[in-house]
DNA sequence: GTGACTGCTGACAGCGCTGTCAACTTTCAC
DNA sequence: GTGAAAGTTGACAGCGCTGTCAGCAGTCAC
């Protein structure tokens, strides 16, 4: 009734135990006939490997490890995003049989490379993902490229196609998104920037651009803001916005956050959503569906991302789906009641 | 250059290994002018034990798996909750050099025990953590301890002293809520249940029950709605409420979520909150900063209460914050702008 | 001084697996 | 049929620590 270990799993197929293990671990260089027969022992006995022991003859934990910046550095914590990410690594974690370890970090943070070389030299994770915006931190980066750690960035930009990394389409998305407000009839859409750290917000301001331009609509200067991602930045924003003498009659955020502070400052002010003003973030934040009017925004497929990263990372070269560079997930416009057409004069 | 081993420190020291050994792990039995020693010996080296060897040969992972209902599974996932736990099990794990786990479980799923029975046999983290509502549930708690893995429950109930658990003021809190709205003047307070199957929201009701008869007001079964935590809910609710013969001045709904609905529906009837309606939830989640009035609510101390569970199990017998059943942490009231005097007739 | 006890330390034997490497077998070109 | 190359398998030696247990030294009561 004890745990059966290799040893009794090779005695009974009648193998030794070090090629059990090399059937266990899916390796190459072994007949089809010896490997059903290990099989068959291994499902026989119900033998499961011995995590520890593996972990201690490799050196490698079958661990993969989620970096991300840390929701509780900051004020109003924006968590959907981060538990999305989970959701998508736990998925692919699972299938594998692997566990995920959740290392949420401050970039701001001087001991942030100190304790990031903690983490590959004493855990050493199968591998880490790497969430936006450290993804695109140069320090945050070498610190685990550095290790030798196997990592895959959850990065928008699409800086450099010898990393592996999962990206998604911030920019053509948004400029989507500005087409659909161009679409309603508003002539004067303000934008509110994001943090200027985070190159997805970034990049959200280029579609941006570059939908006004497809859409025959003029950049106006004193329609674009910079937030930081907050939502009393987007309050600030607002309030600029709102009570200038030609205000704008479409407000877009380059995320949720921002896009509440908007909301917060149109209800203040009695300017009803979306007669009056359309409001459309970036996110899908929970609170996107917790209010009245539901908000208009982009849901990026982070789960996916997520998973799609986590499982380049668990079965290694198995897995041809991140073979090359960056792969690109596309997000999806969720249109909902906080947009709508322009007031007609 | 190489990584120290034990051995090393241990000829440096003059000792054996196991005597570092015993160092390293706090252990009693080691007179102090040794410890001191090897202590000198271990910084000089900058020995840092090797987890894979120490897994392997204790047969405890130094991890804390950390276990929650699964947010995912639910529409409008409320991810604020396992943030905030996850957040004060981090802050302990880090201090005693433990890693996180995290695993979220969807309770209705039938293989919920055999899953954390895998866990238990396969991971062996030091500990388990496991949040309501799943500390209120004997199949699952029954599966942990039948393992022999130490658990702390997260729990609302104050069941029973055998167990370690940590809870929170629920009933107390909810009966202050509901004093500070009859404080306000409000004399017909509605209160929307959460679902059957959560504790935690059952000791909120009899808090409402006991917070009315302290401010010499009755209980109305016409006020009392059933909800199921949901937004959706609290709307379905808040829509009987409101278009009833003779509204409520005051809703107290038993967690953000459905607090959320509440204004939802008070937006679509155009009814002015606090002016006409004052709003109270639970949860502190994050959307009661981001709206228009801002919620007021009850906020759980979630992360400390993870924090102090999270502490018992790293550091076993060596604290004595949790020697005795349950421990309680006080809840906050959050008094926002969402609740205001009754309006005079 | 004796015996019983407690406190401290070290020898030893694994924990259960995988990396390395050598040996053996099969395949294939010619 | 031959030799070289490729494919397949197993022996062995750890990986670096801790649990067990034995042994020795110090303490105390009488």
């Amino acid at each position: 009734m004890a745990k059966p270990r290799i040893e009794d799993v090779a005695r009974l197929a009648g193998v030794s135990p070090k090629t059990v293990s090399r059937v266990v671990n899916g390796e190459p260089n072994v007949r089809d006939a010896t490997r059903e027969k290990v099989q068959q022992a291994v499902d026989e006995l119900g033998y499961r490997p011995d995590q520890f022991a593996r972990n201690l003859a490799s050196q490698r934990a079958r661990l993969i490890a989620l970096v991300y910046d840390d929701p509780s550095a900051y004020e109003v914590p924006s968590s959907g995003y981060v538990i999305r990410l989970q959701q998508g690594a736990l998925r692919a974690c699972r299938a594998a049989h692997y566990e995920l370890l959740i290392h949420p970090c401050r970039y701001r943070n001087k001991d942030v490379v100190a304790e990031l070389e903690a983490l590959t030299r004493h855990i050493r994770p199968t591998g880490i993902v790497l969430a936006a915006p450290l993804s695109n931190m140069p320090r945050i980066v070498r610190a685990i490229q550095a290790s030798g750690t196997p990592l895959v960035r959850l990065s928008p930009g699409l800086d450099d196609g010898k990393q592996l990394s999962v990206a998604t389409n911030d920019r053509e998305i948004s400029a989507e998104m500005t087409r659909h407000l161009a679409s309603l009839g508003h002539r004067r859409i303000a934008f509110i920037k994001g943090n200027r750290q985070h190159k997805a917000v970034g990049n959200r301001y280029a579609g941006f651009v570059e939908g006004l331009r497809t859409s025959g609509l003029q950049l106006v200067k004193e329609l674009v803001e910079q937030g930081d991602n907050s939502v009393g930045s987007g309050e600030e924003c607002a309030w600029r916005l709102l009570r200038s003498k030609r205000p704008p009659t479409a407000i877009f955020a380059a995320n949720d956050d921002m896009a509440a502070g908007v909301m917060r400052v149109a209800a203040q002010l009695g300017i009803s959503i979306p007669a009056r003003l359309s409001v459309a973030g970036c996110d899908d934040i929970s609170l996107a569906r917790q209010i009245h009017p539901r908000l208009t925004t982009i849901r990026q497929p982070l789960a996916t991302m997520a998973e799609l990263a986590t499982l380049a990372l668990v079965d290694g070269s198995r897995s041809d789906s991140l073979r090359n560079g960056v792969t690109v997930v596309p997000a999806e416009l969720r249109i909902r009641e906080s947009t709508g057409p322009a007031p007609s004069k």
